[in-house]
DNA sequence: CTAACTGCAAAGATTTTGCTATTTC
DNA sequence: GAAATAGCAAAATCTTTGCAGTTAG
C-alpha cells in the first residue's frame, strides 16, 4: 500500500467512525503516513506547520488520540521522553530502537503473530494490541 | 530465587557499582521485589511509607532511576499514565497487561529469546534490552 | 571525615482540558 | 443550522533538579 492509499484509508476510517474530516486532520494524518521515522507529536506538529501554519499542538494531540482510539496508529511511549507514533500499518509489529541515535526501524518478523495467538490461548487473554520493542545500538552507531 | 536472596542480590549490585546502601534504598528495593503487581513509583512510595514514613517521593524516583541504570529493573511506560516497574527478574520478559483492571502478568514464553537473537543477527543490532507487551482483557474482566 | 544521599519545594516536560469561535456535514 | 472541531491558554500529571542538612563508608 502506498502512502496515498493509506491516507485515503485513514480518511474513510474516520468517516466510518462518525468523525469529521477537517483539513488539519488530513494534514496530520498525511504527516504521520509519510514519515519514515515514527515521529513524536512535536515533530508531526512542526511538519504540518511548514505547509499549514494555522494548526495547533492541541489539535495534533487530539487527532493522535483519536487515531489511537480508532486503532489506526500505534503509540510507543518511553519513560520521560515523549511518545512516538507508527501509522505505517494498522496492525501491531515489532520495533528496533537505537538508544544512541533514536532511530526506530520496523523489522520483518513473522513469529510475532504466532506468539500472540499462543499467549492469548494459554492465559485466556483477549488480546487487543501488542507492543514489542528491541532496544540496542544500530549498525551505524556501532561503527561510530 | 526467593525475595530475600533477590534483595541481597540487588544490594550487592549497588555496592559493586559504588552506590551506597541506605535504609531508604533497601526499603524501596524490598517493596519492588515483594510486589507482585509491577507497581508504579507512587505505589512503591506508599508501600514504603507504611513502615518507613520518612521517605520522600523524590528518593523513590532517584532509586528507581539508579536501578534502571544498573539494569536491575525494567520500566514499562504507557502514554500519559505513570510508568510501572518490574524487579522480579533481571532479564527482559513479556508482559500481559489488562487494559481494564491494569493488572500486569508475566507469562511464560520461551520463544522470546530466540526471536531476540534472530532479530539481532538479521539487522546487525546489538540488543541491550527488550520489551514485549500484550494488551487486552484478562479472563476475570471478560466475565464481568 | 567527606563524598554521596535525603528531603523539600520549585521547576520542567509532556499531555489534557475548558471555553469560544469556527467549520463540517 | 446544529453538532463537532480548532485554537488558545491554563491546568493537570508525572518526573527531575537545586540546595542545605544528614549519613554511610
Amino acid at each position: 500500500m502506498n502512502n496515498g492509499t493509506r491516507l485515503d484509508n485513514l480518511i474513510h476510517k474516520l468517516r466510518n467512525h462518525g468523525y469529521r474530516v477537517t483539513p488539519q486532520r488530513v494534514a496530520i494524518m498525511n504527516a504521520l503516513v509519510c514519515s519514515e521515522s515514527h515521529p513524536s507529536v512535536e515533530q508531526v506538529y512542526e511538519q504540518v506547520r511548514t505547509n499549514f501554519p494555522m494548526t495547533s499542538l492541541a489539535t495534533v494531540y487530539k487527532t493522535v488520540a483519536m487515531l489511537k482510539e480508532v486503532g489506526e496508529i500505534q503509540e510507543l511511549s518511553f519513560g520521560g521522553e515523549s511518545s512516538r507514533y507508527d501509522a505505517t500499518t494498522p496492525h501491531s509489529h515489532p520495533h528496533l530502537i537505537c538508544t544512541k541515535c533514536h532511530r526506530i526501524l520496523d523489522p520483518d518478523v513473522h513469529l510475532f503473530q504466532d506468539l500472540s495467538n499462543e499467549i492469548a490461548e494459554k492465559y485466556g487473554f483477549k488480546i487487543t494490541s501488542e507492543r514489542m520493542d528491541f532496544f540496542g545500538i544500530c549498525p551505524e552507531c556501532q561503527k561510530a
